[in-house]
RNA sequence: GGGGGGUUAGCUCAGUUGGGAGAGCGUCAGGAUCGCACCCUGAAGGUCAGGGGUUCAAAUCCCCUACCCUCCA
């Protein structure tokens, strides 16, 4: 049975049980930082689950995509080395949210199993949670598997937990008995063992507790099923495969791989499988990420899609692969899977140029290593070590970015090994060092979310002012029940107009009316969904948890979000119309007073293109097209050309934005009621943000209006300043330019003539001693630019002596430079004078005994001062000639 | 969030205990050539990322900020 038929089997089979059937949902999880990625099936109903958010139907089947790495469970490092790990892959499963539990869960299980696709039960096992006498007994009875077939597991693997609280309950795996073949042989190997002779391919999770903050169990009154079957697995087992990649799921990838090298894929069994496997595994991780809108980056998610992609190319390496190799796989992949996700065909042209651009950086880095590693293998051999260290490597590595796997291949040739274990050291303490450093993540709300029994009633698109009833106040870690003028709070009421932050606009601010009281409200946030809470000080009075309160808006802060947030989606509408259908919004940050937009677009836009955007926009604005605003179900608006990105969930009714001819996007947010509404718009700037990302700021309504007068004033002043009539000033600003540059030019030319006169002046204050020719003269001059010009000329006219020239600016500073000609630097070295003369001048002075430069204050009289110098410089140049 | 490295001419980069801002390529002008690439001569082009500090003196040393590269969480 090909993967295709399995999909198909398991949406059928559930449908055919009444389950809704939910498409996958985003890798990236909506709303939740502790995520990294959707990494199990349930991750999209975790809201439902919890209780927080209505499940799609009682009854749902998907099969879910998924990506594992990074975070707690992380087997990036096991990849290809094992049969059965990946970064990426498909889960399925059924579940029932207070519906249905055990005794049909094991029934639906054990049929499509044993009925759907064919297998025997006499290959099957089951585990069960080491007390949970119903779910063996239901095995039995319904499933009729034999009580010498059903293992009792512990906690570790036959428990299952969200997090510390909430729900959980014991769970009971299926297992398929591959044959001794797969065993490793062990005389204890059993169920439960870690090789692959018992393997494990569908969870049942039945949720029946929720345990609190103390860790105290209570049954749940409508108890949950969460099942998770991995669809590699399955298919496998199913098509009789060694391992998961020997299935119809990852072969025609290693044909292609192998098409381009010279190793040949053994299934399996040749040398250099595990960098097929490597490969193959990341190159379906790296095209779902990137098609997600994710691009490589060093940090975070984007960060584990980097190392993703950077390790399917040293893996490549192994093989002999000529680069770019990742856009072609990540195409014939995509083709693969085509039929399950019809959608991705249409990004594939920006994946594969993310993809490319990423493959082109990293040859670069590698490019930019091989000579800092030649350079430190040619040390080490100079000290006679040819040892490259592990404090080498790493910095290779964590500066560079240079695997040691790459430095291993080079310092062979080059006759130098590696102290990999000094390397492993040193890499060890450096994750250390992340982990301790490690704040975890955002701070959360003190109150936990099960605190409010229903969600906070947003009456903001409507109304800008209503009362509702102050359900909860907090201040610090702690509820309060009432809070007094001058304290920081959270408040939480039953009905609110103000728009928590989210879909990058920000959160309303405000005033908050209690009938003793009055809180200015600073911003707004959603700690949990459905929940609003406000932050805000106590600015007069007392207001008391209870109480109703009248709650308003800022009027003039919302009405700035508003044609910001309208102008966002105008923009991102001109962005796709001027530069393209790639372009995808990955980012946007919608204030009062301005926008941000990062999008994905890979290069610099040009000032035309910049100015066709703007003009777009703003014809749209004088369109005065109305801003329509509808529920519609999610299938209906993305029928309907709505743009729909990362970061959505199962929600069935969504809010759609669409303004006439221009732009279709689901969207949370406040708008203005008609384009006209915005006034005007102007991009400010256009910058990168990250490879293959943009971002633009602009401004739009009263703030655009507020940045022309500006510009205008500016303008004025400059107009003002120039003295000339508007439309001259680039003139004149040439003019100035130009006449500015002759006058330097003649100025240059009259300072050469004049030192060219002052040198002889200069040269007859000049005297000899033993032997030397020696200058000290003061002049004027206002930098040292001017005393260097001298100093030049002078140094034509002495072949064999010292100047030191004394600068007076005017002011209080004095600069000195002082010159010896060539042989004198052990006889007479000037800086040793200038350092002197400097000090006696209450200043510091040195440098080279060649050329020596220092400052210090004017003295009271300067022919005492020079009189002095001279004399001890005539001593010392006569007892230097004595003594040599 | 925590480290490491970086930011100097349009581009690629050098700049060594702090002491006169450079090279190659590119651009422009002139020369040479039937012509082109090359070649020869010359010129223009710099807030040494930004800010603060130390110093007589900072591209250089110290601190802060921004951005880029890179590793870890």
């Amino acid at each position: 049975m090909d993967s295709l038929r399995i999909r198909q089997s398991f949406h059928g089979f559930f449908e055919g049980a009444g389950h809704r059937r939910v498409p996958s949902a985003s890798l990236i999880p909506p709303g939740d930082a502790t995520l990294l990625f959707t990494n199990a099936g349930m991750v999209p109903f975790k809201d439902a689950f919890l209780g927080s958010e209505a499940p799609p139907a009682p009854r749902c089947v998907s099969v879910q995509r998924c990506v594992r790495a990074g975070g707690k469970h992380n087997d990036l490092d096991r990849v290809g080395f094992t049969r059965r790990h990946h970064t990426f892959f498909e889960m399925m499963g059924n579940f029932s949210f207070g519906d249905y539990f055990k005794k049909e869960a094991i029934a639906f299980a054990w049929e499509y199993l044993t009925k759907t696709v064919g297998l025997s039960p006499s290959v099957l096992w089951v585990t069960v949670f080491t007390d949970d006498d119903e779910a063996a007994a239901l095995w039995k009875s319904v499933a009729g598997v034999d009580p010498s077939r059903i293992v009792r597991l512990g906690e570790k693997d036959n428990f299952w937990q969200m997090g510390n609280t909430g729900p959980c309950g014991p769970c009971s795996e299926i297992l398929v008995d591959q044959g001794p073949a797969f065993s490793c042989g062990r005389p204890t190997c059993a169920v439960g063992c870690d090789c692959d002779r018992y393997l494990e391919i569908w969870n049942l999770v039945f949720m029946q507790y929720d345990r609190n903050d103390a860790g105290v169990l209570t049954r749940l009154p409508r108890p949950s099923i969460d099942t998770g079957m991995g669809l590699e697995r399955l298919a496998s087992v199913l098509q009789g495969a060694e391992s998961n990649f020997e299935t119809d799921l990852f072969l025609p990838l290693m044909e292609a791989i192998g098409k381009n090298t010279r190793i040949p894929y053994g299934r399996g069994k040749g040398e250099k499988d595990f960098a097929y496997r490597v490969i193959a595994d990341h190159v379906r991780a790296s095209t779902f990420l990137v098609w997600e809108g994710l691009v490589p980056s060093n940090e975070g998610r984007g960060y584990v899609l980097r190392r993703f992609i950077r390790r399917a190319m040293q893996f490549s390496l192994d093989l002999g692969l000529p680069t770019p190799f990742l856009p072609d796989l990540s195409r014939r992949f995509s083709e693969l899977m085509a039929s399950p996700y019809p959608e991705l065909s249409a990004g594939m042209d920006r994946v594969v140029s993310v993809l490319a651009s990423e493959e082109e950086r990293f040859m670069k880095t590698l490019e930019t290593g091989l000579p800092l590693v030649q350079e430190l293998a040619q040390a080490a051999k100079k000290r006679g070590e040819a040892v490259l260290s592990g404090e080498e490597l790493f910095w290779l590595y964590d500066t560079h970015g240079i695997p040691v796997d790459v430095v291993m291949d080079w310092a062979a040739p080059l006759g130098v090994t590696l102290d990999t274990e000094g390397f492993t050291a040193r890499m060890g303490e450096q994750k250390e060092q992340g982990r301790r450093s490690w704040t975890g993540g955002r701070p959360t709300f003190p109150v936990p979310a099960s605190r409010l029994s229903a969600p906070v009633l947003f009456e903001g698109y409507e109304r800008l002012e209503s009362s509702g009833r102050l359900l909860l106040l907090v201040s610090g870690d702690r509820e309060i029940p009432s809070a007094r003028e001058g304290e920081e709070i959270w408040a939480v009421t039953d009905v609110s107009p103000f728009y928590p932050e989210g879909g990058g606009q920000v959160g309303d601010r405000g005033r908050l009316v209690a009938p003793g009281g009055a809180v200015e409200i600073s911003g707004a946030y959603r700690p949990y969904p459905g929940w609003i809470a406000l932050r805000g000080t106590v600015t007069t009075g007392t207001v008391s948890s209870g109480e109703t309160v009248r709650l308003e808006v800022d009027r003039s802060l919302r009405a700035g979000a508003r044609v910001h947030h309208t102008a966002t989606h105008l923009l991102h509408a001109a962005l796709r119309k001027v530069l393209g259908a790639h372009v995808r919004q990955a980012g946007s940050l919608v204030l009062p007073d301005r926008l941000r937009f990062d999008f994905s677009h890979g290069e610099p836009i040009s000032e035309s293109k910049l100015r066709e955007i703007e003009a777009t926009v703003n014809l749209w604005i004088g369109e005065g097209a109305p801003v329509g605003v509808s529920e519609k179900s999610k299938a209906e608006a993305l029928s309907g050309g709505a743009m729909a990105f990362f970061g959505e969930k199962y929600g069935d009714r969504v809010r759609v934005v669409e303004i006439p001819g221009m732009s279709v996007e689901l969207c949370g947010g406040t708008h203005a009621g008609s384009t006209s509404e915005i006034g005007s718009f102007f991009i400010l700037s256009e910058s990168g943000v990250a490879a293959g990302t943009r971002r633009i700021e602009a401004v739009a309504g009263a703030s655009a209006t507020r940045t022309a007068i500006e510009w205008r004033e500016e303008l004025l002043r400059i107009r003002e300043e120039l003295k000339v009539p508007s439309g001259r000033i680039l003139d004149r600003i040439s003019a100035d330019r130009s006449e500015r540059e002759s006058l330097e030019r003649e100025l240059a030319s009259h300072k050469s003539r004049l030192f060219d006169l002052e040198t002889e002046t200069l040269l007859a204050d000049s005297f000899e001693a033993g032997g030397l020719r020696i200058l000290v003269a003061d002049i004027e001059c206002r930098d040292l630019a001017d005393l260097r010009l001298r100093m030049d000329i002078l140094k034509g006219r002495i072949p064999k002596g010292a100047v030191i020239l004394a600068g007076r600016s005017g002011g209080d500073r004095v600069l000195l430079l002082g010159w010896a000609s060539s042989d004198l630097e052990k006889r007479f070295p000037v800086n040793v004078w200038v350092r002197t003369m400097a000090q006696t001048l209450g200043g510091r002075g040195g440098g080279r005994p060649l050329w020596a430069e220092g400052g210090g204050s004017p003295p009271p009289s300067w022919p005492d001062f020079l009189r002095e110098i001279r004399s001890a410089m005539r001593d010392a140049a006569e007892n230097a000639q004595g003594g040599s």
